[in-house]
RNA sequence: GGCGGCAUGGCCAAGUGGUAAGGCAGAGGAUUGCAAAUCCUUUACCCCCAGUUCGAAUCUGGGUGCCGCCUCCA
């Protein structure tokens, strides 16, 4: 069993097999921290923490780098706005990121490099590309030569020639004119009145985006890394680029899986900031969602499928959540388990390993999740309602092998029991009052008087259930 | 225009040659003063056309529709 991922490079599903054995390098192209994070970043974000759940739990040892792009117009303009710093916004934004990542239940990277304390091996590589007539100034600028790499387009599908012809009508703006071919990028651009910049051989400015990456990817994990990561928008030009600029430079080849993901949508377009319509992760996650309903609703999708953001869709994740939910919670409470897994389990745990070997399928690795959830479900939503036998059963060791291996999978997808939320401001007694209240409004067949008293609560967040024996019981929810 | 991808029940979504996983919603039943919650049961021939095959949602060809990238973007 070994584990296949699409790679966008050969455009095929391959085996994964990782440089050195049992180890794997991942690179992960970051945000760019001008801004809060929305949906369309947690979607990523969440992909990758599984797949590096799965390869830690595959039993590989896994090193994870994730970037900030903290130097960019976007993080210039902002800071113009508010009247503060480049630094204040990036500081500013990275907390945050930091913040929702956690809330998400995604792993933190092993290490955040951050473009302004690259600097050096950004210029170091410039120099280097340039060095190697890779590169070539004008006016202040530093561009990357495209022409003069052999390869250049094969990981997005480009062509040079024709896209040549195809750009020769909108090569307009002064930028354009410096260059010698419509797809050069600049690696570094010379720094414009009142604006941050950083001292260089070829004056003062900052570095290209795309540097960035390819100078943060090789000081932290080296010239050749197993995986590189990112979204799909950013397959042509970021990644192109990259590895265009990496490869130049070290003569090697720069990642061997490349894997992208596929957008949020909304409305049937892609969600991002210049349209508009996006929902940060912290505003969704503030109005009531909870971070595992968002996990699962991502995780319903194959990640390399365009996924549409809708109310109802995630109200039916929502409550899917629910179920998975309730089983979870029962994983704390059951026996310990055996250590010898029954072969009914041991063969769910097989197929749940299948599924995630076939290129992330967490679609149907959930499926598997929720059949081990079923019985745990019921046996959970009894004991909640005080049904004694089934606390009784849920101590078998059976069960607890169960729960324990429902636990176990789905802490690879990183969903973890959530605590109901203690929404309402009601006190413990003072629902207590109420549920009292009801039942004096009911013996007196003051129906009404009833179903208000119920209907405030569940206004509050507080559900009554009504069991045999005229006792009613409270869930937060 | 170029490159890439997608089209499966009311919604989301897996399945890549042998007669359609899973979640949500819906329906029926149990329970209830009525509900809610919960538990049990239950619901599809896969965009269209042609072809390959004993057999196709799954392969081939042709359509149609939709999305992403080609400018910053996860």
């Amino acid at each position: 069993m070994t584990l296949k991922l699409t790679n966008t490079l050969t455009r095929r599903v391959e085996e994964f097999q990782p440089i050195e054995p049992g180890k794997v390098s991942i690179y992960c192209c970051g945000v760019t921290v001008y801004d809060l994070c929305h949906l369309g970043h947690a979607r990523s974000y969440i992909a990758w923490d599984v797949l590096r759940r799965y390869l830690i739990w595959s039993g590989y040892a896994v090193t994870f780098v994730q970037n900030y792009t903290d130097i960019d117009d976007k993080i210039l303009n902002r800071a113009a706005e508010e009247g503060s710093s480049m630094e204040a916004v990036s500081e500013r934004n990275i907390d945050a990121f930091v913040a929702d990542m956690a809330r998400l239940n995604i792993l933190p990277a092993d290490r955040m490099p951050r473009a302004t304390r690259s600097l050096d091996a950004i210029r170091a590589l410039i120099s280097e590309l340039e060095a190697k007539g890779a590169a070539y100034s004008a006016d202040g600028d530093v561009y990357f030569a495209v022409m003069k790499h052999a390869g250049y387009g094969k990981l997005s599908g480009r062509d040079l020639e024709q896209q040549q012809d195809n750009a020769a009508g909108r090569v307009a703006s002064e930028e354009e004119a410096r260059k010698l071919h419509p797809f050069d990028f600049a690696l570094w651009k010379g720094t414009k009145p009142g604006e941050a910049s950083f001292p260089s051989p070829w004056g003062a400015g900052r570095p290209g985006w795309h540097i960035e990456c390819s100078a943060m990817v090789r000081e932290e994990l080296g010239d050749t890394i197993d995986i590189h990561l990112g979204g799909a928008d950013l397959v042509f030009p970021h990644h192109e680029n990259e590895i265009a600029q990496s490869e130049a430079a070290t003569g090697k080849e720069l990642a061997h899986y490349w894997l992208h993901n596929g957008m949020v949508n909304v409305g049937g377009q892609k969600m991002s900031k210049s349209l508009g319509n996006f929902t940060t992760i912290r505003a969704l996650l503030d109005s009531g969602v909870s971070p595992m309903t968002l996990r699962l609703f991502t995780l319903q999708a194959h990640y390399r499928k365009p996924l549409d953001f809708t109310a109802e869709a995630l109200e039916a994740a929502a409550t899917g959540w629910k179920g998975l939910n309730a089983a979870l919670g029962l994983a704390g409470e059951t026996a310990t388990a055996s250590t010898e897994l029954p072969p009914a389990l041991a063969a769910s745990r097989e197929r749940f390993a299948a599924t995630m070997d076939d290129d992330l399928n967490t679609s149907a690795a959930l499926a598997v999740l929720f059949e081990l959830a079923k019985p745990l479900r019921a046996l959970a939503n009894r004991i909640e309602r005080g049904d004694d036998a089934a606390r009784a059963e849920a101590t078998t060791a059976e069960l607890a092998s169960q729960a324990s291996l429902l636990q176990e999978l789905a802490g690879v997808l990183g969903l973890q029991h959530e605590q109901d939320a203690t929404a309402g401001g009601l006190s413990d007694a003072e629902i207590e009052a109420q549920i009292e209240a009801r039942k004096a409004a009911k013996a007196a067949k003051d129906f009404p008087a009833a179903d208000g008293i119920r209907e405030a609560l569940k206004a509050q967040g507080i559900e009554l259930i009504d069991k045999p024996g005229g006792i009613t019981e409270w869930l937060r929810s």
